[in-house]
DNA sequence: GATCTCATGTAAATCGTTTTTTTAACTTGC
DNA sequence: GCAAGTTAAAAAAACGATTTACATGAGATC
C-alpha cells in the first residue's frame, strides 16, 4: 500500500504539504501552482488511496449512513432502498445495510454495531413494524441524525417520512364509489400498525361526504403479524369468509396490495370475476400489482421519492451537527397516488 | 467517548494490559483473572466501545465487505440479499450495499469506493448483467476474496454460484410435456445474457430425449434489454404476435418469470384463459409469482440459499487470506426445483 | 527601523487502538 | 547458586492520516 509518505518521498514536499493539497484544505489557497502540480502528479503516479480509517480516526468522520430495514422480504422496501441509494450515491455516502427481521435482539445488536462503525446518519424503514414503539425511542439517545420512513415518532428529535395515509384511503372509497359500487367490502390493517387508524378515518371522512353507509357486517381486520406475506393469507381468508357467509359486495377495499392479491385470489376461487363481477382495490402499488392480471387499481406510496426524501433529512442533518447548529426534526407526510389499472370498473 | 486509556485508568493498570485482556489475546493467559475481572468491570462502568477505526487502522481488518447488486429493482434480489444479510449477520460482518444500475460508470465508482473502504470480501449479485464482461474480469486483479451469483467467470480467482440453467430449462419442459403438452411456444432469454443458453440446452435436451418436435414458428428471444422490467412488456408482445399469427399452441415456456406475467397478460388480453385454454411457465420464482391469480408454475431459484452460500464461499477465502493460505476459486452450481402452481394443467 | 501580514512550507502532536519489546519478580531444576 | 522458564505488567512503536503550531523570508505599513 502507498501512504501519504510514500506521495511526500516522490514529491520531494512533506506529507503535511501532500495532505493539505490533496484535501484541497483552507492551507491550500498558500500553496503555489506549481507544488500543487507536482504533488498531484506524484500521487496519480503512485496510484496513492487515502486510508479511509486513518483519515476517519483523526477526522471523525465516515461518510457512512445506517439502514436499517424492519423486513427486507417486504416487497414494499425494493423502491425505498433505491431511493435512498441512489441519493447517498450522489453525496458520495455508502449505506451499511441490516434487516432486523422484526425481532428485538437483533434490532439491538444491529445498532450497536451500527454505532460502533461511527455511523453519521441512520434511516430506519420501518413499514411493517411489530416491535416495541419504544425500542426506536432509545434511538432519541443516539444523537445522530435519524429518519424514519413508514412511521412516525411524534418528538424533536427524530424526523420521518410517511404516506398521507387518510388522503390515501379517502381516494381509494371515492374511487370505488364513483364508480357507483355501494355495497363495498373492507379489510382493514391490522389493529398495532400505524398505518391502519388513519387510512380508515380516509375511508370514514369519504362515507360522511358522499353519505355512504357501511355495513359493520363487510368490515374485518388482519390479524396482528410480523409477516407481511401473512397479509396475503389473511386477505384470502377474510375474503373467503365474506363468501361463505353470502355476504353481497361488488367491490372489496383492501388494506394493502399483499391482502388484495390473497382477496382476489379468494375471489376467483370462487368464480367471483375480478372486475366483472367485484372490483378491487389496494395499496402500496409494490412491483407485483402492475406484473399480475388484470393489474391492480391501487394507491400508490411514492417509495423512492420517500426514500430519497429520507436521506435528504438526514444529510442536512448531518450538515448542522458539523456545523454546530440546531437541527429540528422533520416530519413529511407525502400525498399518495391513486394509480387506476383494471382490477376495478363501474359497478353493475 | 470513552477510550482505552480511561478504562485503562478506572481500573488502575495499563492500557497495553487492557487490550489484552478485552481481546482475550494471547497474552491474557499470562493475567490472573482478578486482574481481568477488575477490567471487565471498568469497561462495563464506563460503557466502553472501542474505536473501530484505531482498531481497523492497526489490525488492518474492516469486518465488512461489499455487496453489488446490478440492478436493485429486479425481484430477484430480495431473497439474494436476505440470504447474504442473514448469513453476514451470524458471522459478525456488515455489508455495504451498493447498486450499478447496470451502468459502467457507477460499477467504477462504487468499486473504488468499496476498494477504499477496505472491505475483505465482495459479492456481485450479476443476475441481469449487460455490462462487458471484461469489467467483472478487473475484479480479479483486487485480489481480495469475490464470488458472483448469477453469473459464472471461468478462472481461478473470482469463485461464482450460478443455478443449474440446464437443469431448470429441462425440468419445465419435461413438466409440460408430461402433463400432455405437444404444441409449445417458447420465449428464450436475451441472446447476450449468459443463463438464455445453458437453459435453452436443457429444453433441446429434453426434446431430443422425448422425441418432441420444436416448432421453430413458436420459438422467439427477448430483446436485450438493461432493464429487467423489459422482460414482461416483451413477454406481452411477443405473445400477442404468437397470437395474431394464428399460431397454434397450448402451452409457453417463458424465459423467466416476468416473461411470463406478461405472457399471461396478453393471453388474457385476447381470452385465452390461463391455464384452461393454455398452460404458462416461468423461471425464478419470484415473489409475486405465488402472489398472482393464477399462481405461476415455475422453477425456483434456491434464492436464499445462494446467497448464503455466495456468503460462505466469501468468508472462507477471508479466513484463508488471514492464514496466509492459497485460495482456489469455487465454482457451486445449485440444483433449481419445480414448484407446480395453477398456471399450468393438463392439456386438451 | 520596528512591526505586521502574507506566502510557503515543515515538525510534531494527535486520533485510539494493537502489538512488539522490555522490565522485573518469582519458580524450577540441576 | 544460577540458567531457564513462567507470570505479570508496562513502555514504546506502530497504523496512516489530519491539524496545530512554528519557522522563514519577503513585502507592506507606520
Amino acid at each position: 500500500m502507498v501512504t501519504i509518505r510514500d506521495v511526500a518521498k516522490e514529491s520531494g514536499f512533506s506529507s503535511t504539504t501532500v495532505s493539505i493539497v490533496l484535501n484541497d484544505a483552507p492551507l491550500a489557497r498558500y500553496i503555489p501552482v506549481v507544488t500543487k502540480k507536482r504533488i498531484e502528479r506524484a500521487a496519480e503516479k503512485l496510484g496513492y488511496r487515502p486510508n479511509q480509517f486513518a483519515r476517519s480516526l483523526r477526522s471523525k468522520r465516515s461518510h457512512t449512513v445506517g439502514v436499517m430495514v424492519f423486513d427486507m422480504t417486504d416487497p414494499y422496501c425494493t423502491l425505498v432502498l433505491r431511493g435512498i441509494e441512489n441519493t447517498l450515491y450522489q453525496a458520495s455516502y455508502l449505506p451499511i445495510l441490516t434487516d432486523v427481521h422484526n425481532e428485538r435482539s437483533r434490532f439491538e445488536r444491529y445498532l450497536e454495531m451500527l454505532l460502533d462503525r461511527r455511523i453519521e446518519g441512520l434511516i430506519v424503514l420501518a413499514n411493517w413494524l411489530f416491535l416495541d414503539i419504544n425500542l426506536l425511542a432509545d434511538l432519541e439517545k443516539s444523537s445522530i441524525p435519524t429518519t424514519l420512513i413508514g412511521c412516525e415518532l411524534k418528538g424533536d428529535s427524530m424526523s420521518s417520512v410517511i404516506v398521507d395515509n387518510e388522503v390515501g384511503g379517502y381516494a381509494a372509497l371515492e374511487h370505488l364509489h364513483s364508480l357507483g359500487h355501494r355495497k363495498i367490502a373492507f379489510i382493514r390493517g391490522p389493529k398495532t400498525l400505524a398505518d391502519s387508524s388513519p387510512r380508515w378515518r380516509g375511508i370514514r371522512k369519504c362515507t360522511k361526504e358522499r353519505g355512504l353507509d357501511i355495513d359493520n357486517q363487510l368490515v374485518v381486520d388482519l390479524p396482528d403479524s410480523r409477516d407481511p406475506l401473512s397479509s396475503f393469507e389473511a386477505g384470502q381468508k377474510l375474503t373467503e369468509e365474506f363468501i361463505k357467509q353470502k355476504r353481497e359486495f361488488t367491490a372489496l377495499l383492501a388494506f394493502d396490495d399483499m391482502t388484495a392479491f390473497g382477496a382476489i385470489r379468494a375471489l376467483d376461487k370462487h368464480g367471483w370475476r375480478v372486475p366483472e363481477r367485484c372490483s378491487v382495490t389496494g395499496f402500496d402499488d409494490v412491483a407485483a400489482s402492475a406484473l399480475c392480471t388484470p393489474p391492480l387499481t391501487t394507491i400508490r406510496q411514492p417509495m423512492e421519492a420517500m426514500g430519497a426524501g429520507a436521506v435528504g433529512i438526514v444529510l442536512e442533518g448531518i450538515n448542522s451537527v458539523l456545523e454546530k447548529r440546531e437541527v429540528a426534526a422533520q416530519h413529511r407526510k407525502v400525498a399518495p397516488q391513486l394509480v387506476v389499472r383494471d382490477s376495478t370498473r363501474k359497478a353493475g
